[in-house]
DNA sequence: AAATATTTTTAAACTTACCTAAAGTGTAGT
DNA sequence: ACTACACTTTAGGTAAGTTTAAAAATATTT
């Protein structure tokens, strides 16, 4: 069955609402997604419940179907991967990959990703910190969250640099914070949102806001 | 003006179809270059002379405008430096690209482009050994031609090598073959086609016509 | 130069994906 | 239980790109 361009952005879209609250997808929500009206939206997912890929009821909202889910998560695939390519090594900024990524998620060619993927050493993470489900579909990686928002106490692995400007990377390196590092928030300064933070069980040092915004990590 | 990936596809087609033999396109040939039908390609071409990228009489076939011609070029430009990027960092093998790079050669960003040139090192050939135009659409190169086609006497330089197997770009390297070299033929033999030559004025070795088919210069 | 063959265009209609406007449905508040 | 109101669907229409079939123009053959 061949899915189009426009049918893979749909399915996209519904996948990616129904993530957070798995009850049925309105109608509305994807069509502000897409940007588009919510008339299209019901011809459309009337189509894709001909084919098999949302479980659609008058009314009722959309649910996406298995072969939807596996069909989205490829296509979320690809874009991830593309992404990692377009920083990593066209070295783009964080902020102007993702709408080449949303041209680029749908060429058409199984090899192409694979060796895509090789190239880039299986990257588990996105430049955005998202994880990358791999050629099954599945993400065995946890959600990453920004370090601003962990509780003093808690803390995690570094997945992911919002921010790519040499001179961040340059003071991430003094702090011998990389990708992977082991960083443990130690207390948090609420006045001015700084912290102090332990990086690979070394001695602590204090971050501020403007740095914690730009590291992912997860729990 | 914004320009379809339909429009661009046909705008391809009649510029490499004017580039041998600068007669008018004739309407069918078109039709066949990109499976479609001829009363399409009527269509198509009324609409391209509208926006000024071809001028088109009826029953007189189309000639490529100058802007159609400039846009062309940047769509080629991008088709062979994706088919470089494909063969050279993601190893896929030379008969495996065109295809997916009819796909990309769409894709809207000029410092994707940009950075993909850098990253591969401004090439000036596509491993098809076609001569890449720049980003102003000059193409400063000559066309290659297959050295088996070379007479005794006659020589260039190594631009393109079809054949990308591990065992064929170790017996080149067996025999100083490589992108950039310099090769004279100094002798043919009619019966089996094999070739007597010089790399960079080296003693004279002997290669099957298998090898000289794989291999392309500039005169 | 007429007759035939080929190429090209027109015409009508189909598909995909979209829009606006109008009508229908569901639900929350009284 | 009824009434607003928000949400959703239907209906009719547009645009891009395509198809088939028939008509028109050009080319070729005799």
């Amino acid at each position: 069955m061949r899915i189009s361009y426009t049918e893979e952005n749909y399915l996209k879209a519904i996948y990616q609402h129904a993530e957070r609250g798995n009850k049925a997808v309105p109608t509305n929500a994807i069509a502000e997604a897409l940007h588009t009206s919510p008339a299209a939206v019901t011809d459309m997912v009337q189509k894709l419940h001909e084919k098999g890929l949302v479980a659609y009821q008058k009314y009722q909202g959309v649910h996406i179907s298995e072969a939807g889910k596996v069909h989205a998560l490829q296509v979320i695939r690809k874009h991830l991967l593309w992404e990692v390519f377009l920083v990593e090594k066209l070295k783009l900024g964080w902020e102007e990959v993702h709408e080449i990524a949303e041209q680029l998620e749908h060429i058409q060619s199984p090899l192409l990703i694979q060796r895509l993927d090789e190239l880039l050493g299986h990257p588990a993470y996105s430049p955005h910190g998202k994880p990358i489900p791999n050629a099954q579909g599945e993400t065995a990686h946890k959600a990453s969250v920004v370090l601003t928002s962990v509780e003093a106490g808690r803390g995690g692995i570094v997945v992911a640099i919002k921010e790519g400007t040499a001179q961040f990377l340059q003071y991430l390196s003094k702090r011998n914070i990389y990708l992977g590092a082991q960083i443990s928030v130690i207390e948090k300064m609420p006045f001015d949102q700084s912290m102090d933070i332990s990086v690979d069980r070394l001695p602590k040092v204090n971050i501020s806001q403007k740095v914690s915004d730009n590291i992912l990590i997860v729990p």
